[in-house]
RNA sequence: CGGGGUAUAGCGUAGUCCGGCUAUCGCGCCUGCUUUGGGAGCAGGAGGUCGCAGGUUCAAAUCCUGCUACCCCGACCA
């Protein structure tokens, strides 16, 4: 069916940039680690922003901007970020570029140094807490409840489209508290719109749970993060959500009055999920036929193609396209009726295939003589012929049975790639053989954990919230533990 | 940064070892006609500083030297 598409068994990572440049979601740029996202890819961008939105300031939160740059001596303020980040950014050290006469280019001037070289932000935690310093003066003032849409820079050695580029848009949320209780309530409350949005909107089901120290968000006390698990059993962090306790305000010296007239350090909380989510969509329910995506964030919802032999006919089906246009419309259901004369209906199928579109209507002359309509689904690629009175009810009761199915597909594969190991000769069996999450004991040593990792390339992902209690002995150390943690080898 | 590799039309490529005629083929693109229920067919056409700079030679995509960019493996990736 798709010509020249590699499969998944075949090349997992060559599927992986097919479907990226097939679905034409997005491409690499002339900056070496630099995507440009494409429309398609965008507009998939632009509906997670929108919902993740609403939710932000349904949960309190504002929006507002900071700088992209940050002066260098700000990234030093906090001992731990700065070890964090450091080998990872950009900086910009002049403001003006001359030209050359000998060269006929353009050359940095070197009489335009700057003072101090400034970073381009990494995330924004130091530029954002040096304002909240100013905002922030008593109780009053608080919670600060700020979120912000933006771009950074982190200079990946190695990048991939979606899932790690040396650029990429994002959300970070910044709150401040007047308790540590409030922070850390804020911290769980964002990890489970996280959470809601990854599963319901998303359909791809995700583990909550804490980061262990060693894999935690430098500069923070608690990482609280959400993890999917991808079609090739490798992990994938969709989200995470820091408590980072009063580190932050001391680093920058925001303080308040609380009722008592008593002068304290705020508490802070900082969340971020980022276009790596367009990444996880496509891993999580694509086919080797293309990208799978669900309704609730398809750009497209619904695609109809008209099969005509002559002008006339067109004209008829176009009339009856329209009137199924106006319904679905109305039940807001996004829809294109692609009439393009230069490509072939073969030729669409396979195009709204490669691109995802859950439900596809096909109108041909038959169809028009019996008041009926082709109806494919993306997902299973079953097709049943409707009758067009009531489609739109029909069409968006699909669109709802393809959401579910993709997350009951995705947890039920979940749950199978989800395995219990008790020795390490079972645990390291699991993760060559087999993949996916691997629950077993830890000792809850950072120096375990790397050895861990150093031997198999397995990392923590989760110590999952729902996690029972349970006796049992450090899968490498053998050293006593009281319930199991998530490994796996991620992305 | 260490190891390996590549550079020829928008993309993918042949030719390079062993120098020689108008640089090969496919996709895509343009024009026309016929087509249209699963990636159409035919005919015609446009498109190249063979990564850059120098050298050897009657002659360089091909040989030599230098440079640049990119890719893969490692290192790195809170």
């Amino acid at each position: 069916m798709a010509k020249n598409f590699t499969k998944r068994e075949e090349n997992y990572s060559q599927w992986y940039n097919d479907i990226v440049q097939r679905a034409d979601l997005a491409e690499n740029s002339s900056v070496r680690g630099c995507m440009v996202i494409k429309p398609y890819g965008y507009s998939i961008w632009e509906n997670m922003r929108d919902v993740l939105d609403k939710m932000f300031k349904e949960t309190g939160h504002s929006n507002a901007y900071f700088p992209l740059f940050i002066p260098k001596s700000f990234l030093s303020r906090e001992a731990e970020h700065v070890e964090g980040f450091a080998k990872e950014c950009a900086v910009v050290t002049h403001y003006r570029l001359k030209a050359d006469p000998e060269t006929h280019t353009v050359v940095v001037d070197p009489e335009a140094k700057l003072e101090e070289e400034l970073i381009v932000r990494p995330t924004s935690e130091t530029i954002i807490w040096d304002s909240y310093k100013n905002w922030i003066h008593s109780y009053r003032d608080l919670p600060l409840l700020i979120n912000q849409w933006a771009n950074v820079v982190r200079w990946e050695m190695r990048t991939r489209l979606f899932l790690r580029t040396a650029e990429f848009l994002w959300q970070e949320g910044h709150t401040a508290h007047a308790t540590s209780q409030e922070a850390i309530e804020e911290s769980e409350r964002m990890m489970n719109v996280y959470a809601d949005f990854v599963e319901n909107y998303m359909a791809v089901p995700v583990i909550k749970g804490v980061k262990s120290p060693n894999e935690r968000f430098a500069g923070a006390v608690e990482t609280f993060c959400i993890e999917a698990l991808m079609q090739d059993g490798k992990a994938l962090q969709a989200g995470t959500s820091h408590f980072l306790g009063q580190n932050f305000a001391k680093a920058f010296d925001v303080k308040f009055l609380d009722k008592d007239n008593t002068l304290q350090y705020v508490w802070a909380t900082s969340w971020g999920v980022s276009t790596r989510l367009i990444g996880a969509l496509i891993m999580a329910h694509s086919d080797d036929n293309g990208l799978v995506l669900p309704p609730k964030l398809a750009p497209i919802q619904v695609v109809i193609v008209p099969i005509y032999k002559s002008p006339e006919q067109l004209a008829q089906i176009s009339e009856a396209a329209g009137k199924i246009v106006a319904e679905l419309k109305e039940k807001g259901i996004s829809v294109k009726y692609d009439d393009d004369d230069s490509n072939r209906p073969g030729w669409k199928f396979n195009e709204y295939e490669f691109k995802g579109v859950p439900v596809r209507l096909v109108i041909g002359p038959r169809d028009l003589e019996e008041g009926t309509v082709e109806v494919t689904r993306r997902d299973t690629l079953e097709k049943s012929t409707m009758q067009i009175a009531g489609i739109a009810e029909k069409v968006n009761n699909l669109l709802d049975a393809i959401q579910k199915n993709l997350f009951t597909k995705a947890l039920n594969y979940r749950s199978e790639m989800t395995t219990k190991a008790d020795t390490w000769d079972e645990f390291c069996d699991i993760l060559d053989n087999k993949g996916g999450f691997v629950l077993a004991h830890w000792d809850g040593t950072t120096e375990t954990e790397v050895a861990i990792k150093e031997k198999t390339k397995a990392t923590i992902r989760a110590i999952a919230l729902d996690s029972v209690p349970e006796e049992g002995k450090c899968i490498l150390t053998g050293k006593p533990s009281h319930k199991r943690v998530i490994f796996a080898r991620s992305y």
